[in-house]
DNA sequence: TATTGTTATACTCTATAACTATA
DNA sequence: TATAGTTATAGAGTATAACAATA
């Protein structure tokens, strides 16, 4: 791929990402209130997403992946245990290792925050149908 | 306007915010890399948007604005005060007020700041053309 | 001896309540 | 007496370093 851009592609990226992003960060206040209703925290909300109620993590991949110290890993896991939302397993091959997993409370909980969360902003929801269909169209056209 | 929406249409937002949600969310971690460099916390890069240069804002009104009590909003313009990012001045007509306002150097912070952020990630830089300037369209008739 | 995870400790961020100064 | 802001204090969240248990 090429990293030499024309300005006038610069130029048109730089306006649809400005566009997105001010569009994105208007809408947080409505995450925040999701959270609060559900009694989580940002960042509870990121480990309730790292995990499932099947393989099991393991502490230290934890804290690799929230990119934090490890005893910080286990009191951000200590938290959601309290509240009953994770639970420490044993690793049957290796007595240092434990296996963190959702209940079945935590994956319900965590299920509800992805709807809330994925569920349109209500201008979004409002606006004339073609326009929408023309956003979808470029939007499946985005990278990832 | 209507709150009586067809279920297609329902379906065509929700499949529109996904895709910008899960786009924008991957891109999280350039953001934090931002902030990093700049040696700046997500609550710093609020608070600097917030103020100005110029006509300055009392500390209950910033209060008010990051949904925070009065003694954590003293906190945070301690900190920026500490840095060297803002400054209180007093308000001619009334002692009981200060008004904050950005430094030379707090200004410059937070257009630096915004530059970063506001600059496209690379894969939506290496789009194809057209697609940036559909999207760019559909960005257009966003209702904010 | 190396690795996994926890505990002890300290520092940052946030809120409640008490306080000072001004209106 | 009411309002603007700060200080005292306590609790949540995060990190570093020391530690215990297992490999």
């Amino acid at each position: 791929m090429s990293t030499v851009l024309s300005q006038s592609k610069r130029a048109l990226a730089a306006e649809v990402w400005r566009r997105m992003f001010d569009y994105f960060m208007s809408t947080s206040g409505e995450r925040l209130r999701i959270l609060a209703e559900l009694d989580l925290t940002p960042n509870d909300s990121r480990a309730l997403h790292t995990l499932d109620g099947l393989a099991g993590r393991t502490m230290r991949s934890l804290a690799e992946e929230w990119s934090c110290d490890a005893s910080n890993a286990t009191w951000i896991v200590n938290r959601l245990e309290t509240r009953g939302l994770v639970e420490r397993r044993a690793k049957p091959g290796d007595g240092r290792v434990k296996l963190v997993v959702l209940t079945a409370f935590g994956e319900k909980t965590r299920d509800r925050l992805k709807d809330a969360m994925y569920f349109p902003p209500q201008d979004l929801l409002e606006m004339p149908t073609a326009a929408l269909q023309a956003l979808k169209a470029a939007m499946l056209k985005l990278p990832r």
